[in-house]
DNA sequence: TTGGAAAGTCAACAATACTGACATAAAATG
DNA sequence: CATTTTATGTCAGTATTGTTGACTTTCCAA
């Protein structure tokens, strides 16, 4: 456990015990479940779910994005990225493209009724974020971004502006 | 970044447009991915998933919690918790005691081989937190903090210490 | 004492992850 | 150029973990 020893350095300002260290998992719990509660209750009123929302994000995102880059991104199989795009795609709300190049790839896009449900589950999660962000001031923010850039692996940062 | 127009008040510092919103928004989503990567891991060598590990972690935290008190933790439905804590108990990684004062409730806490567990998986992710704080410094940590509160619902600041 | 509320359990179903098998297209190799 | 290998995406079946509904046991209050 926390082994700072008495002869920490200068460099080394930080105590953490375990505790620290829990009560920080369980912020990580309970702030995530926070973010995705807005979108998920809006998408009670479709068929659709998380996962859903997670696919239009990327592709609102990433536009023309293909399959495989998605699945990157994602990090799930791509039989069960599949089932979601299919649904989104025969409900209008993806586009899916054969690729010009390369023939075995699909380029994916919103609709403008995908972009409209798109924006509305958007909406919900960047008026939670905007509001933590001014409560908390401009250093946390900074601080939110460092910390979460370092928990997260490091050959997703690519995925970041 | 930040850059706050020259009519912003003292007060709003912040200029937050819909591209940092977003930024951040991917920044949770990537971070949580790692978050919970090295429990995962380890738990493919078992019959267990997540949802044990999350019971695990605050049946350790809160030792003879009710299933009530789990429930509200964890925002899941009782008939889904149970199912887990099923598996938790027939395996002994889980004590339930019938409630000495309301004989309705039942007392949870984890066992030696329990307390085995939850320990393993704590600890992998204990050091990637620890490794996240100490690269990013004591400030943005309490930055982290700071925001992570504001994104979680409120009434949940009551189960953090 | 009785009727309702609270705590927990059992069963069935839904969403979303997974592995395996496959079709098609491109690239590599002879 | 023909053949093999590799990459992309799809379809089918299974596992985990969420859901709602029906139920038992226990407590409490009228």
């Amino acid at each position: 456990m926390a082994d700072h020893s008495n002869t920490a350095k200068a460099e080394n300002l930080l105590f953490l015990t375990d505790d620290q260290l829990l009560q920080g998992i369980e912020l990580m719990f309970f702030a995530y479940k926070g973010f995705t509660s807005d979108p998920d209750q809006i998408l009670q009123n479709y068929t659709y779910g998380r996962a859903h929302h997670r696919a239009l994000h990327f592709i609102n995102r990433n536009p023309n994005i293909t399959v495989s880059a998605l699945l990157d991104i994602l990090g799930v199989t791509k039989q069960s990225l599949n089932r979601v795009l299919r649904q989104l795609v025969e409900d209008k709300l993806v586009d899916s493209k054969v690729g010009k190049r390369d023939r075995r790839e699909r380029n994916l896009k919103l609709t403008p009724s995908g972009q409209e449900l798109e924006h509305s589950l958007s909406d919900a999660q960047r008026k939670r974020m905007r509001a933590a962000y001014k409560a908390a001031g401009p250093d946390a923010v900074q601080g939110f971004r460092s910390v979460l850039q370092n928990i997260m692996d490091p050959q997703m940062k690519i995925h970041l502006d």
